[in-house]
DNA sequence: GCTTTAAAAAGTAACCT
DNA sequence: AGGTTACTTTGGAAAGC
């Protein structure tokens, strides 16, 4: 009886611990990102889940976070990339990513596909645009959901080119260089995004 | 019969399969006999033998099993196991016993020749995954057949895990008919007949 | 879990002219 | 700007770390 219960200590204890250490993860994680607390409950709340199903075996605290973390933002809707995410960890992309799809596949999650539009206000002010641009550049991502263009595009890249066209329709052009930086992804997304919106939009480009 | 306002195809790209033979194989040997192999087994236990008119590529290992990828039937599958042996014996390699031949997993190409709404067939499909940050195709994990699909907005898609042919095509007529039913068909492509 | 093989889909990325 | 090449995803087996 004494062995069965000590043995039961040491699980409590080591599961206690491993909690203990991805709480303090989730915690360092969240101020860099600057996380709503709900946000960040919501990661708890998963990671806590996850544990109860085992899908954290064999993988690493970090990695598990992370993708906890993006998960939560997805959920709530607030715009955090992977990449954002990644860039503050010591793991790679691939491997939170792994995880990610791992939580949503054991923990049988629905996540709503990311909305372009969620991007927008970020790269706006990142630029320095007037609010005015937000609005044109949703009714531009609008119009291309219509024509169902957006089929396996990353946001990302469509809110980027969406807000190239907003600012120049503003006259604030802003280079493409710029805008893809702020949006995280390279010129070249954004020019063929842009081709493509010009397109349906009945705009000329050369 | 619930026809479906669409054709569907499908192309086999890739066999993998496993190949046993009766006894063990000296790697070493084949690797001094055989010029054009590949032998690191520090990196991997098994030595690489690519073949050229069925283009196949075979993993050779010691106990006598090896796997054989990239034919496109069962044909091409057969006859680029008879000339990897063939070879073996020309160059001194001695191979007894029938060799026993199983096919481990088939990829497909296929299409339903119409656009399809991803973001809604997500919503939709169970044990589907849609995440167009990190991927441009669909992934849905098919109960019957048990394959895995991953599907574009142009209707073309990915079909593996297969065993069997006829799985595949079970598979695409299975997904065009689920997508069709609930209403994720946009429009037919390249301004085909309906 | 990793390592190696092959092949498709469509998007994004990196590097070179 | 454009072109190439390469990497992302999926599945499966082999023997060994």
């Amino acid at each position: 009886k004494l062995r069965k219960w000590q043995a039961r200590t040491r699980i409590i204890t080591s599961v206690e611990r491993n909690l203990a250490q991805a709480m303090n993860e989730l915690d360092r994680l969240s101020d860099i990102l600057n996380l709503p607390s709900y946000v960040k409950e919501e990661a708890a709340r998963i990671y806590r889940n996850a544990v109860e199903k085992g899908i954290v075996r064999g993988r690493s605290i970090e990695s598990i976070i992370a993708a906890t973390i993006y998960l939560a933002c997805r959920e709530m809707k607030v715009p955090r990339s992977l990449d954002e995410i990644t860039r503050h960890t010591r793991v790679n992309r691939k491997e939170i990513a792994r995880c990610y799809r791992l939580l949503l596949r054991e923990l049988r999650i629905k996540v709503a596909t990311t909305d372009p539009v969620d991007y927008v206000p970020r790269i706006v002010h990142g630029l320095g645009l007037p609010g005015q641009a937000v609005k044109i550049a949703i009714e531009i991502i609008n119009k291309a959901k219509e024509q169902g263009v957006t089929g396996g595009k990353d946001p990302a890249g469509l809110a980027a080119a969406a807000v190239y066209i907003a600012a120049e329709q503003l006259g604030e052009k802003r280079t493409q260089k710029e805008i893809a930086h702020v949006a995280g992804v390279t010129e070249v997304t954004v020019r063929n995004r842009y081709k493509e919106l010009a397109k349906i939009l009945g705009l000329e480009y050369e | 019969m619930s026809s479906i306002p669409f054709k569907t195809s499908y192309r086999v790209e890739n066999i993998v399969a496993t190949v046993i033979l009766e006894h063990d194989l000296d790697l070493e040997l084949i690797e001094t006999r055989i010029p054009s192999i590949t032998y690191k087994p520090d990196q991997f236990p098994g030595l690489i033998f690519r073949l050229d008119k069925p283009r196949a590529t075979a993993l050779v290992f010691k106990s006598g099993k090896m796997v054989v990828t990239g034919t496109k039937s069962t044909q091409q599958l057969v006859e680029a196991v008879k000339k990897i042996i063939k070879t073996f014996v020309k160059n001194g390699v001695n191979v007894h016993g029938r060799p026993r031949v199983q096919i481990q997993n088939i990829v497909a190409g296929g299409d339903i020749h119409a656009y399809v709404n991803l973001e809604k067939a997500a919503y939709h499909l169970e044990d589907s995954m849609y995440e167009p940050e990190q991927f441009p195709g669909l992934i849905h994990r098919m109960r019957d057949p048990r394959v895995v699909l991953l599907i574009f907005s142009s209707g073309k898609m990915v079909i593996t895990g297969a065993k069997e042919e006829v799985e595949v095509e079970r598979a695409v007529n299975n997904i065009a008919r689920q997508l069709y039913k609930a209403g994720c068909i946009v429009g037919p492509r390249l301004g085909e007949e309906e």
